[in-house]
DNA sequence: CTGTTAGCGCATTCAC
DNA sequence: GTGAATGCGCTAACAG
């Protein structure tokens, strides 16, 4: 345990016989030439001083902090690994990614979290839509802090540069034409309303999917919150002829349906079908195999990034011409034994 | 979007007629007393001028920045959870933590994470055991930034503050006290061993249980990894007399046996038990649900949180005597179908 | 109660 | 090539 202070340019700089000036640029410029000689003196002292640079010093200094900041409303499932696509990104092209959860969506924690970023002077903002509120996220506007929007449809134009949104409805709308042209002949979704613009976007692909594809087929939508899964499974077979698909909101809440068809003895995928939003580790290893689609976490984690890093003017746009201001980004289809 | 510049105390001070040291004491400063005039007056401008504190200029100022640092090995699952609760405790103490994801242990990335940390000069580390070399480690204990380890055994006793971890192998050892008091012929450990040493403490509990109830009890340990689950199932059932026991290193580990059994119709909990550790969603929602061990993560997040504050002096040791070093925090039994 | 002043640690002209 | 000087935005004594 060595002393509270910790050391500085310059203790490194009396040590090595130089100018605090000339410490500074051989240690955190590479653009600055300097001697050979002093360039060596200087990081071997250093080290053995075990100089460590003063973030905030030189933050303060140079007016950017190289800081980027996410807020998501949890860590768990898919935020978590966005959030850690996300930071590797970031890492990529030199900055670090500060990372919030909002605790699913308290407005409270909100705001005190997107405070927090804002006063550390973070060069720009990643926010999940679920996790922020309009009225705060005013407030970033006004302080002129770039920010992109992950899941957030239907923004106001002014608030926001650009959003990076998984094409949900895509996907449930193609998940319609699978079901109904492998014969099920009724297609259920069963969603999770508390994630509303989630759920949303996912209900507008399936009724989409079902007006293009369904050819007047019997359709009903439920929220898998409170659902009795037993008696809807049973009853939705009951009430058509099977095969019946479903369309479930991720496979969290197919987990359960798989289950429901165990014990009521239900064959997959004979009488039922089942198809499936994250490509997890439930989808992969569940019984039986859940079709699922697949995110390209990546390429998502790419695109928002580059988005704020081009805005902020460290990186140019590579594209001929500006990418849009909000891109779709297409998933998947993991096909596995439940279709 | 407004200028680039942001507002400054100085900006307030002139605005409202005052000094800025009378703005630096209403805004940030409560122990300031100030006339109630000026301080409405203060706080008014602020609020219109849009001010809002630099942070890092601030931290310079004082020398301290009321900022935690946690460095785990990923974002998904019981690291997720753990990295929330850490951040929801760190705030109710005024502090706020940074989470940083090494990338499934990746020593490049834990480096720089660390680096980045120590560099913003945070006041305390939470570490997870598996995220850390011992090597880098070290450099943190020169740097005089208090550490305290979670799930982190064995480690040199002066490397960290303290440890809080939870206690596997207690949970295992109970585990195999349970599957042997209900009547298992066999008992078998199917684990994870790329989690090294948190497979370590679950392989030595089951064997101390093995070794204190077995009474002779033919046992295994396998690993899960590349596991053919259902030959190794099969096998295993064969072998010896139902009902036969399984303890598995999480519930993620679980999912497979429980798919695998299905397919092979072996009746749970008949001829199958399970005990698995994490109680999370699959467990919950999974058919036949699992028996599972609980994490109390508010526990261990407070209980980390709280070694840092007080060795760092913000917060005084509530208990009469010094808590231990190294804490073990107990799980708790989820009953569910599968025992 | 309020204003003056002196740094915090570092980056950056601009002379030498 | 290198060094003295200036300022980033804010806090912390210390005067008034």
């Amino acid at each position: 345990m060595s002393k509270r202070k910790s050391i500085t340019i310059v203790e490194v700089a009396e040590a090595a016989g130089v100018s605090i000036a000339t410490v500074s640029n051989v240690l955190n410029r590479g653009g600055i030439r300097s001697s050979q000689e002093t360039i060596r003196k200087v990081e071997i002292i250093a080290e053995q001083l075990g100089y460590r640079r003063n973030t905030m010093a030189a933050g303060l200094s140079r007016n950017k902090t190289s800081e980027l900041g996410l807020i998501v409303p949890g860590l768990n499932g898919y935020y978590g690994q966005l959030a850690e696509h996300l930071q590797i990104e970031a890492h990529n092209s030199g900055f670090h990614l500060s990372v919030f959860s909002s605790g699913g969506s308290d407005p409270d924690i909100e705001r005190r979290n997107l405070e927090v970023l804002l006063q550390r002077r973070v060069e720009g903002l990643i926010c999940h839509g679920l996790a922020m509120g309009f009225d705060s996220t005013r407030s970033i506007v006004n302080s002129g802090t770039p920010l992109v929007l992950i899941n957030g449809w239907n923004w106001p134009e002014d608030i926001a540069i650009g959003a990076v949104n998984l094409d949900f409805a895509g996907a449930c709308k193609q998940s319609v034409a699978l079901l109904a042209a492998s014969g099920c002949k009724a297609i259920g979704y069963v969603g999770s309303k508390r994630s509303n613009v989630i759920d949303e976007q996912r209900r507008i692909g399936f009724i989409a999917g079902i007006q293009q594809y369904g050819n007047g087929i019997p359709h009903e939508l439920v929220d898998g919150k409170g659902l009795g899964v037993d008696d809807f499974l049973k009853s939705f077979i009951q009430r058509h002829s099977t095969p019946v698909g479903i369309v479930a909101f991720d496979d969290h809440v197919s987990l359960p349906l798989l289950t429901a068809a165990q014990r009521l003895g239900i064959v997959i995928p004979n009488q039922l079908k089942i198809i499936s939003i994250n490509n997890d580790y439930i989808a992969e290893h569940s019984f039986p195999g859940l079709t699922s689609w697949d995110i390209p976490y990546t390429f998502q984690a790419q695109t928002a990034i580059n988005k704020l890093l081009i805005k902020i003017g460290h990186k140019s746009d590579s594209n001929q011409e500006p990418e849009a201001r909000d891109v779709e980004v297409p998933l998947t289809l993991i096909q596995r034994e439940t279709t």
